[in-house]
DNA sequence: CCTCTCGTGTCACTCGGTGTCAAGGCGCGT
DNA sequence: ACGCGCCTTGACACCGAGTGACACGAGAGG
C-alpha cells in the first residue's frame, strides 16, 4: 500500500510534466513549477526522477528489457532479420497501443535536443544488450566478430526510421508496414550467409 | 592577428580540459578550475565553448560536414556501400591520423555518459546530412523512401562499431580493415536491387 | 503509550550556464 | 601624440539543476 502511494506519486509527477513540458517547452519549465503542479516539492521530485529528462524517457528503460527478452524466446531457427524484426516489433506495438500519448510524447524529444541526447544514449543501451543476446544465440564471440553489434545496429535504425516517419505523419501510416517495409531493406545483410 | 590569439586561448582550454579531464574523471573536474589552468576566468571559457562537453566534442563538428561532401564528391555510378565506405574512411582516417591523442579523445567519450550522448546527438545529425545528400544522389524522395535514412544509419552503425573495436583494442587492430569487414556485412542491404 | 521507521519538506550548498557592465588593449584617423 | 571606437576580457550577480543534512509527522508494531 505503501508501493501504490508511490505510483500514484509518480504518476501524478509524470502527468504533470507532460502537461507541461508539450505546452511551454522543455526548457521553459522549472522543476519547481512541475513539482508545485503535482502537489509535492522540488525535492520529492528528485526522489523519484534522477533528473529533469528522466521523467519523459523513464517509460524506455523497460522497453530494453523487453525487446532482449522477445529476442531470446524466439525460436534459434529462425532467421535473424525475422528475430530482430519482432523483436523491434515490441516497443512499436507499445507506441502503438497508446498512439495518442506515444506521438506526443515521441514528438517532444525528437524537438528536444536534450531529450533526443537521452534517447539515443538509451537506443546505444538497447544495441549492446541485443548485441550481447544474439552474439549469444548464434554462438559468435562479440570480441572478435562485428555481426552482433552491426546487425543490433541495423535493427535499431529500422526502429528509429520507422519512429520518424511515424511521428512524422502524425500516426497516420501503419507502423508495422513501416517495419516490414525498413526490414524488407536491411534484410539481406542481416541474413547473409 | 585576432584571430591567432583566438586560436590560441582555444588551443590552451582544450589542452588543459582533455588533461584534467581524463585524468580525474568528467564530474570531478569544475569549468573553474579548467578556466583557471589554462589562464582565463570561467566566463571565458564559455565565450570559446558553448558547455563543458562541448570542449571535448566540438571537433566532431567539422566531420560531417567532410562527409557530406566526400559523399557528394564520389561518383554516381559507384555503387552506394563503395561511395559510403569511403565516406566513413573520411572520419576514420582522421583518427588514424592522430591516433595518439584521438583514442584518449574516443575513449573518454565512450566511458562518460553526458559524453556520450553528445557524441550520439552529433552521430544523429551526420546520418540527417548523408540521408539528404543519399536522396539527392539516387534522386529519391526521402519523404516517402526509407532508404537514404537506412542506408546513412547502417554506414554509422559501421563507424560506431569500428570506433568501438579500435578503441577496444587500444588501437591495436587496423581501422580500415575494420572497416571493410564490417562493410562486407552490410553491403548487401546497401546495394539491394 | 512509546518508539522506530519511512516518506516528505526545508534549507543550504555546489556547479553549469547566462546577462550585464566596466576596464583595458589595439587599430585608426586626425 | 591624442582621442576615438571596437573587441576581448574579468568581475559580479543571477537562475536553475541537482545533492546533502536534518527535522518533522504519520503509521506500524511492541
Amino acid at each position: 500500500m505503501a508501493e501504490r502511494k508511490r505510483q500514484l506519486v509518480s504518476n501524478e509527477l509524470t502527468e504533470a510534466a507532460l502537461q507541461l513540458l508539450a505546452s511551454k517547452g522543455f526548457d521553459a519549465v522549472t522543476i519547481d513549477e512541475i513539482a508545485t503542479a503535482a502537489g509535492v516539492s522540488k525535492r520529492t521530485f528528485f526522489r523519484y526522477f534522477a533528473s529533469k529528462e528522466d521523467v519523459v524517457v523513464q517509460f524506455l528503460a523497460g522497453m530494453g528489457a523487453d525487446m532482449r527478452t522477445e529476442l531470446a524466446a524466439r525460436s534459434p531457427q529462425e532467421r535473424p532479420s525475422a528475430a530482430l524484426r519482432h523483436t523491434v516489433g515490441v516497443p512499436i506495438a507499445t507506441c502503438a497501443d497508446h498512439s495518442d500519448r506515444a506521438l506526443r510524447v515521441v514528438r517532444l524529444i525528437l524537438r528536444t535536443p536534450a531529450l533526443h541526447a537521452r534517447f539515443l544514449e538509451r537506443q546505444a543501451q538497447w544495441r549492446d544488450d541485443l548485441a550481447a543476446e544474439l552474439a549469444h544465440r548464434l554462438g559468435l564471440d562479440p570480441g572478435t566478430d562485428l555481426y552482433p553489434r552491426l546487425a543490433a545496429g541495423m535493427a535499431l535504425t529500422a526502429f528509429d526510421a520507422v519512429l520518424h516517419r511515424w511521428s512524422g505523419s502524425d500516426g497516420a501510416e501503419d507502423p508495422d508496414e513501416l517495419i516490414d517495409r525498413a526490414f524488407a531493406v536491411i534484410a539481406p545483410a542481416l541474413d547473409a550467409v
